[in-house]
DNA sequence: CCCACGACCTGTGGGC
DNA sequence: TGCCCACAGGTCGTGG
């Protein structure tokens, strides 16, 4: 699924046809993706302006003129495709993803400028909300939620504190998206290769200067992965069909078998599944 | 509280 | 070429 990166490259690229557009039509082609989809949901969403589209761990939230917000989560295999109005792509910038499938076409939102946005998702493991009021500061979730890594309230300390007394491997808690939101299995095993600390480390018994050091690495492997506009694994695409390129970047993710590309070292990158999920990572530098 | 695992759902890639 | 299995970015719930 995307993560964080993902979810800010399809907010990006969908915020020029979405925010101060209003939705002209909108068409539910099945009642539910991995939940029931909200009651009268077209019909809310009809006529309603999109005031903004923000995003809040790997949720976009897009706040609407009728005093509801839309919240939107994509799960692993969710995409956007728009087409028609005022879609900008930046020159040489676009690849074409692989045919969306018809058969996944979930959702149809056309907006009053005459963009077409198609919400696709084979697996429906994504899900979407409608609530009262500004979600940013009631829904339930977002409240439970730790804070944005890209944010000035995550750093070291907040890691030596959430992760005080706890024996869980740091990789198990830096998922739980109450600790820091937005992070997945991807760039956690990137982020904890680069601050050099084992994904099976025990959270609580890291010291302060090396979780610095990951809060670090945490918003060094975001940054970048933002800016190469995301990962495109299988079928990930951003809104306007390009992929992001950041797969490209990793340097143990999927790379199990080669050398790890800590200079200086030769360690080779090892893959382990626990609870059903890999971990890639290096047993030489990383402790 | 911790942890492993299964469930949700579909598609794809690799091995044979 | 065809078949089958393992595996995939997330989250939630259960049971030991």
């Amino acid at each position: 699924m995307p993560e964080l990166p993902e979810v800010e490259t399809v907010r990006r690229g969908l915020e020029p046809c979405l925010a101060g557009a209003r939705l002209a039509r909108v068409e539910a082609r099945r009642p539910d993706l991995r939940f029931p989809l909200p009651h009268k949901f077209a019909a809310r969403l009809t006529g309603a302006r999109i005031e903004r589209l923000d995003r809040r761990g790997k949720y976009l939230v897009a706040p609407l003129s009728t005093g509801e917000t839309l919240i939107m989560h994509l799960g692993m295999t969710g995409r956007f495709q728009v087409e028609g109005g005022e879609v900008r792509r930046r020159p040489g910038a676009f690849v074409q993803a692989a045919a969306a499938d018809a058969r996944h076409a979930h959702l149809v939102f056309e907006t009053d400028a005459g963009a077409l946005i198609t919400y696709f998702d084979p697996r429906r493991f994504g899900f979407m909300d409608l609530v009262s009021g500004d979600a940013q500061v009631t829904y339930p979730t977002f409240l439970a939620m730790g804070p944005e890594p890209l944010g000035n309230q995550f750093h070291g300390p907040h890691l030596l504190e959430a992760f005080e007394g706890r024996r869980q491997a740091v990789k198990t808690l830096l998922l739980d998206q109450t600790i820091v939101a937005g992070l997945g299995n991807i760039y956690v095993c990137e982020a904890l290769h680069r601050a050099r600390i084992a994904p099976s480390a025990p959270a609580g018994h890291i010291a302060l200067i090396r979780l610095e050091r990951l809060a670090s690495a945490v918003r060094g492997v975001l940054d970048a992965a933002i800016e190469a506009g995301g990962s495109s694994l299988r079928d990930y695409a951003d809104a306007s069909g390009a992929m992001g390129y950041f797969q490209h970047e990793f340097r143990v993710y999927g790379r199990e078998g080669e050398g790890c590309p800590t200079p200086g070292c030769k360690g080779r990158v090892r893959r382990e599944v626990h609870s059903g999920r890999s971990t890639f990572f290096c047993a030489t530098c990383q402790r």
